[in-house]
DNA sequence: TTGAAAGCGATACCAC
DNA sequence: GTGGTATCGCTTTCAA
């Protein structure tokens, strides 16, 4: 006789009635059991918890979508340019991710070359319940499409035109004026920025308001600045070290750099070639860094840009956008932390 | 008298039916113009196309997936984990939506800690069409989750156990005997391969397939070979500049190269160290890198494993996959394809 | 606390 | 070449 095949899959996907009939309940009693919109007697709910285990039920997505006008998916729409930085995007994405599934949302990814075509396209589509937009440009052409639509979208990172948007970031001037406190609270009266590559400053957002608050702060406390770009990742990183070298020769004795990791390797080594010693001689400050400081030739302090604060809000704004009490237009802004790492010290001249 | 805002937006979502009215047709008429899955006259197809433009439909996806049982997603999973490569996962996530999307396809990004989660959720919810797997390892955890599921599940790479999947990746074989035959066709008698870590050969399948189809074609073209494994990224260098080291005191005229890039670096860097350069005393190739090898500092000849055509191909077979001629289980290799950077002359003796 | 049944908006079969 | 309509599997109102 031959044996049964163990049937440690079901073949024929099984539907909410099937379920129904297992609990001997209504299939409207299984769908409020599972969504818990309705209560339902404990002992009821353990049945039908039960049948779905026993049968492997999952609600079929298409069928939740076209009854509830949920699909429980969101839109994440990234360039992923070639020139911008990828593990830094990678961690976004991946933090988006995973603060969706906590709550219960997917994430379809949107990258094309025309970002506003696919946004139109899933919105109208209604495959997604909410949409949300990363890698923000200044003058992004998503902006536009954000307000024709109807799909609730929520920016991580600040267009210009904002106006009306919802738009989640790190509080870029409060961390650029938080760095200046703290070194010019040390004791220093000349201090340098080192910025991101030139084109940091047209293409994006952040860099040239981090630039300013650097600036109006430092101003406002009556001190000494000067500011250099780095040099990008592809040219040779003599461009970086000419910076911090000009910047140091020009008397700043604490340098902030606001930019990738090879950017604060460029850094330490001209500092450390003009045989100066960090926080003895030059304090160094890292301004919305999103990788590990603390790994670098020299630990470095720093005022993280950390994906997971970002996202989580953006997801939650995604959630509550969704539910009667809409979250208010306007920036929501995190507030900067500062992580210290012994890279701040009083300048030479104050001891 | 208030003048009425410009309808530059529909607010309500138009639907099928809508369509038809406006074209003045049947709702079915409308769906079969769309599909294209019946004859429709061209004078009726172009009232319709025009009613669609001008109401700006475009089909509900929950019910297009409830009824038509398609839903025009495929899932990908990758594991994004945080010491990975990420501008080479981000081109394969790149390359994969951008050739799902000509395709007609969006795709889902699963990047849970235990990958077989989502995969199991997406296929039994029937949310996607098939999944597309990247990142593989040699004893992948999805391997097992694929053969459980009816959804057809593509593979780019090759797990240890790939039994009944289908895969996608470069052909390696192909690839070690090009990379022989150029060097061997330029004059080397005599060649050395700097192989992936001693680990990689234990853990991994494809580096020896690489080793083994070098030394065969090295064998049949009659000329001297010789093998060394290179240092893992986290050991020194010095294994890997040994390694090099030991092939050119050998005698090897030409070395090819089949490991990450701060083992090329190594290997350059030790080449110089000896005096010698390239391609005038040693001639290199670097095989199956999938990262640019003419940003070396030296550009190596490479026979690259390029994102564009491993996705193009997965996706390409998760699109056949749903129709009466499903692709067949197994290897599907990709051509292997040599950059000339000029790394590679005749060898000194040949002069 | 539970059940019956009316949609949701497409697709695709069966008729004409 | 075109139209009517059952159907997909769930959510949610209405009734009990």
């Amino acid at each position: 006789m031959a044996q049964q095949p163990p049937r440690t899959t079901e073949y024929a996907m099984v539907k909410i009635n099937e379920v129904a009939a297992a609990a001997g309940v209504s299939i409207s009693t299984v769908s409020y059991a599972l969504s818990g919109k309705r209560p339902v007697s404990t002992e009821t709910r353990k049945r039908i918890e039960k049948a779905v285990r026993d049968l492997g039920y999952s609600p079929n997505a298409g069928a939740r979508m076209l009854a509830g006008s949920r699909t429980h998916i969101f839109a994440l729409t990234e360039p992923l340019r070639r020139d911008s930085h990828a593990p830094t995007h990678m961690s976004f994405v991946l933090a988006t991710a995973v603060a969706a599934r906590r709550n219960d949302y997917d994430i379809l990814l949107l990258t094309e070359e025309q970002a506003s075509a696919g946004m139109a396209r899933v919105a109208s589509s209604g495959l997604v319940d909410a949409i949300l937009v990363l890698d923000v440009a200044p003058d992004d052409e998503r902006v536009a499409l954000a307000r024709s639509i109807e799909t609730p979208t929520i920016f991580v990172g600040v267009p210009d035109d904002h106006e009306g948007l919802v738009c989640v970031d790190l509080d870029f001037e409060a961390a650029a004026a938080l760095a200046v406190d703290r070194v010019v609270d040390a004791g220093h009266r000349s201090i340098g920025l080192v910025g991101q590559p030139q084109v940091a400053y047209e293409k994006s957002n952040f860099p040239p308001r981090v630039r300013r608050a650097f600036e109006r702060r430092a101003a406002e406390r009556g001190i000494q600045f000067d500011f250099r770009v780095s040099g990008d990742r592809m040219s040779s990183i003599e461009v970086t070290r000419q910076a911090a070298r000009s910047l140091v020769d020009n008397g700043a004795t604490a340098l902030l750099v606001h930019a990738a990791d090879d950017v604060h390797n460029a850094v330490i080594a001209e500092v450390v070639e003009l045989g100066l010693s960090v926080p003895r001689d030059v304090s160094l400050v890292s301004v919305a860094a999103s990788f590990d400081t603390s790994v670098l030739p020299i630990p470095v302090d720093v005022i993280p840009l950390l994906p997971e604060p970002s996202c989580d809000l953006a997801v939650d704004l995604a959630v509550r956008s969704l539910t009667p009490e809409r979250p208010t237009p306007g920036l929501h802004l995190i507030p900067p932390v500062y992580y210290d790492r012994k890279s701040v010290a009083a300048p030479p001249g104050a001891r």
